[in-house]
DNA sequence: ATGCTAATTAACGGAAGTGTTAAATTTTGG
DNA sequence: CCAAAATTTAACACTTCCGTTAATTAGCAT
């Protein structure tokens, strides 16, 4: 029981991460980008380099980023841990959001579902 | 241009709104029972009326919850299509998330794929 | 050791979020 | 109309979040 407050705390954790517009543009940079160092990530961005440290460090918390370091530079990738985690979750409601069923069915298949 | 710029906004408004426990626990609670009064939901929380009202106006500005009139009472239902928004967008990185993919086949494929 | 670059941590101010109690709103019923 | 019930809105306190500038840590080169 523990267990499920613990899953439900992370997922909370990895919603906030993305709760914010620059940490959600962050993430989809290294997606696209694959790794970059923490200065590539302050370029281009019109906020400063304090305030982006502290975004990857709430990125890196939630497991939506990881950190390795080469030399001085601090090089940052993407993670799949924290997306793997909100995509468990939307996945085990598509049966509510999926069009081709309705809200009744939705909450049939839920009740007894993924989630007993 | 613009209308990314507002997917995005609309994308973070929907994480923010999930960003919260007593939310969260409210949409999924919604999902699995269907629909509730406001009162039921205030019912098991332990939380006042008022501050479940305004979490209530949350879930709804961000379209994940409905709400109908019933005489004095309000109904609330989950509503698929903040929930959608997170599905989509998480799908549209299902390939990079995904094991089977690794992080390089993800970059090419991002680059000029469903982002494009 | 010194200096240079990269990044983070510290300290602080302002904005936003979350909860409470009290008041207002809306609808129903006598 | 008056009163009760269900919710929401108003006003307020408190905490958390987000950005800035200044100081600190860490690695590399001379």
């Amino acid at each position: 029981m523990r267990n499920k407050e613990r899953m439900s705390d992370e997922l909370v954790k990895s919603f906030s991460a993305l709760a914010d517009p620059t940490r959600l543009a962050i993430v989809e940079r290294l997606m696209a980008e694959g790794e970059l160092p923490a200065g590539d990530i302050v370029a281009g961005v019109d906020i400063t380099a304090p305030a982006i440290s502290r975004h990857l460090k709430v990125l890196r918390d939630a497991g939506l980023i990881r950190q390795r370091a080469e030399g001085t530079k601090r090089i940052y990738s993407a993670d799949a841990r924290g997306l793997r985690r909100i995509a468990d979750w939307t996945l085990s409601r598509r049966i509510y959001w999926d069009s081709q069923f309705d809200r009744l069915a939705a909450a049939i298949d839920l009740e007894g579902g993924p989630d007993a």
